[in-house]
DNA sequence: GGACTCTACTTGTCTAGACAAGTCTATGCA
DNA sequence: TGCATAGACTTGTCTAGACAAGTAGAGTCC
């Protein structure tokens, strides 16, 4: 018998929600056969679209892999075991109900170190763009942005309020964002980054750097440092 | 012949490269509302259910929004702006082309402290098992996996040859996964750690704690501490 | 003015059938 | 034995039409 009672539901959903079940409950093990869409077709008296869009939809998710010709197979899981969704900080902390403040220690137009100058794609010697802020989630200083940015992708930057907005934000809306790219990592601050977050020279922190580029060319480069006792990342999986 | 657009691909896949190429030229801004299946229907001569499975592969991928009743809308960009997949540390190593080798320092049942006992749903004082591997790439350390097993879940977790397979690896194997919770975090490495893993007491770490559960209660709990210096997660985002 | 209904438009879903294309196996032939 | 081929089965995709359900606006009645 189906376990779980689905009364109202789409059909397409019920066969979907019926082969998610099994899978949960580890009746198709990683890379075992499973029913064919004739044969489910059959068992819910419904049509092959409908059993195919289920299908697909679980293939999308990544719990199922089919293969044109073979068949279905139940997916190995840890494939699809954990995404984790990055949020903007500002979001992140009023989520939370507190309150955020950003320090802006700096914002204004450099010329670019070689090594800078070739991370954004531009001349080096030219000017670039550089803001340096101190996130505060009530008065606690929670994330240090050391941002630059491409001058020929965000003219207006200079002009931008980022007492008000994050930049990250303020480029998602005044930038055409194509792609981007991130790591985290496990460092110690610099004595600069110390000094602005309040923590001690050798405290671990986690440091996010992420770089985002337009279709033509790179956009911004950020390095956001965390203190490690106060700031994780969190997600949760469910399939 | 066509440059970039649409050589021979399935009449679906056209009308979704089009909205997209659109939604990243800037065409809909966020918010904007977008052609309705009529009018794409009448634009690329094909049928309704092809032009909805376009939209709603787009809507899967967070690029549009649709209400009933109202319409298509361009979703705002900072909602899927960014997910970091993980993946399991064997299958990392060897994907780079490296050799991975688990040093397993410990494979026991243990009893539990009361703070283990509840986050792994047993009885305080209830034995569970215990691993403490150390796995390297090319013979350097590259992460220290401390790890409880609830013996109700996974029983024969004791007699798994943890040098030929990761824990995560088995454990998705033989137990039904439902859901997962982990955090990133930034901290110093225990003494133990340390000295597994050839580094400095007050060396920055990338600590990964995660807890996976059945549907009935948690499985496992494992904290994964990686070298500051040797390890960052990295992930890319594209529309 | 305020509440109601009617209508046009939108997305959400399903059906029955069709053809294409990929894979595997059994069969027959050299 | 070795190889080519014909079925059988699978997924991938499209069509034309249908009904349901939700929204918004125009018009109507009190």
């Amino acid at each position: 018998m189906v376990s779980t009672a689905s009364p109202a539901r789409a059909p397409y959903a019920r066969v979907k929600q019926h082969l998610k079940d099994g899978l949960a409950a580890g009746r198709w093990p990683a890379g075992a056969l499973m029913p064919s869409e004739a044969e489910l077709v059959a068992a819910f008296g419904v049509s092959r679209m409908t059993v195919s869009r289920a299908l697909r939809e679980l293939q999308a998710e990544g719990l199922v892999e089919r293969t044109q010709g073979v068949g279905t197979f139940a997916a190995p899981l840890h494939r699809v075991s954990s995404t984790l969704t990055l949020h903007d900080l500002h979001d992140e902390i009023v989520a939370r109900g507190h309150v955020h403040a950003a320090d802006v220690r700096l914002q204004r137009a450099e010329p670019a170190a070689p090594a800078l100058a070739a991370q954004l794609g531009v001349a080096p010697g030219s000017t670039v763009f550089h803001a340096l802020i101190v996130h505060a989630e009530n008065g606690q200083p929670l994330q240090c942005e050391d941002r630059y940015v491409n001058p020929a992708e965000a003219p207006g930057f200079l002009a931008a309020d980022l007492t008000r907005i994050t930049p990250t934000q303020w480029l998602f809306q005044h930038t055409a964002l194509w792609r981007a790219q991130y790591a985290i990592e496990a460092e110690r601050p610099t004595a600069q980054e110390a000094r602005l977050l309040g923590i001690a020279p050798d405290a671990p922190c986690l440091v996010l750097v992420r770089r985002t580029f337009s279709r033509q060319a790179p956009i911004t480069l950020a390095r956001l440092v965390h203190p490690g006792q106060r700031y994780s990342l969190q997600g949760e999986f469910q399939p």
